[in-house]
DNA sequence: TTAATTTTGCGTAAATATGACGCAAAGTTA
DNA sequence: TAACTTTGCGTCATATTTACGCAAAATTAA
């Protein structure tokens, strides 16, 4: 049987781009590095993969040390290869990107970093080895996706109201959602659950609170039929 | 500066699902490999990355040397981790597909396998590795991305029929598609130019010639429009 | 040679989905 | 208590999708 020895071997890396939302705004969790290359450079959280862990252990592995956020929404992104990428050698590096609620976290940056912290997606630093590129697919990534699989509640808290919800996708999607259309849309789709209770924000009229209901999706799923906004 | 060989590396290999289109069916192009692991077996041509070059560069390379294919659609579609992949050791697979005429390529084995082969999708065999899974995702690609990007026209020859190309679409998403809509729909999409040429098959009244036209497909792109079947 | 048949290309009408907007109820603020 | 904002649900106009009619261009049969 053919050694694997035969080549020398790149190095392989997890890198995490991680969405968060508040106050109407998407952000990044960036960490700035302590050590070199690109010492005191905002970067992606991430790290090496280990020889016997999955890429998504290491995406949860990275996560939890460097930054404290656990247990989130997780899929792979791409895998980037640009030759030149990483001044060290030749680094692949394995995108994930993740979707968070920044109430739920306390964010903490870990030994290895100077610090961790959000950033507005709209003023982002100059990110150090090709991060700006990775971001902008990850971006694109989650516009598309957005539309048609249920994955912006995971920005949200558990229990929400639909202008929460619109406001969310007018934000990510950076363009308007006519009101009511908009919840005609989710309502028909029959994918929520009404928590009875109302909202007691400080707004006018309180708005129904919400819960995404998986079973309910996957009925969805079941009739052929899908989310689509 | 952090040295790259505090960690054991993983192996990188670029294994590639090559589509094909004839006689109404889509085909795959497998390898059966001389060597262990799983000699005999039937496999996706794929090969380990060289330190220097990028993932394209391996999957042309690996497309050229193994089965005598070159210069066709290509696209990175995903990468596999699954730890016990592969018996030799740690091994990532960065998973690319292709489309191919096959009609355009002598198609050869290379020195290191039995047999290269195209497939019914329809009649695999039973694949070595975890490839049967890679597989079954590039279909899933291919089924979605035919739908929005005009991808579909690579399997094709450059000049193509109407009938030709929505046999085509009937046979990749298994579905029937209304024939008159069909045709006004990528007619009205304005992307292909008409070879006046009429076709001279063993049909009953001739087809008309086209060819895609990527120019007129740039414009689309810039109106902000967008192919969509 | 002519009629019947198949295939292709283009059209129109019905059905469905999307987008624009009216309005009353439930709160808050003046 | 009146005016105002926000929310929830409805209706109607418009756009898109789907179903299907029909004639032209070839082949095959009579």
């Amino acid at each position: 049987m053919e050694s694997l020895d035969n080549f020398p071997k790149p190095s392989v890396t997890v890198d995490n781009v991680i969405f968060g939302y508040h106050d109407n705004k998407i952000s990044l969790l960036l960490l700035n590095r302590k050590e070199e290359p690109f010492a005191n450079t905002w970067t992606l959280p991430g790290g090496f993969l280990h020889i016997h862990e999955s890429f998504e252990q290491a995406a949860k592995r990275i996560l939890t040390t460097k930054t404290g956020v656990n247990d989130v929404f997780l899929e792979q992104l791409y895998t980037f290869d640009t030759p030149e990428r990483d001044p060290r050698g030749r680094v692949l590096s394995v995108a994930y990107y993740a979707l968070v609620n920044p109430h739920k976290y306390e964010i903490m940056a870990g030994s290895a970093a100077n610090d961790v912290q959000w950033f507005d997606w709209k003023a982002l630093p100059k990110l150090g080895f090709d991060h700006d590129f990775i971001v902008q697919t990850a971006v694109n990534r989650l516009k598309t996706k957005v539309l048609w699989q249920p994955i912006g509640f995971e920005l949200l808290d558990e229990r929400f109201t639909m202008p929460e919800l619109h406001a969310l996708y007018e934000t990510i999607l950076e363009r308007e959602f006519e009101r009511r259309n908009f919840y005609k849309r989710i309502m028909e789709l029959e994918i929520l659950k009404k928590v009875d209770i109302r909202r007691d924000g400080s707004r006018k009229r309180p708005a129904d609170l919400f819960e995404f209901d998986s079973k309910k999706y996957n009925e969805l799923i079941n009739k052929g039929l899908s989310f689509k906004i």
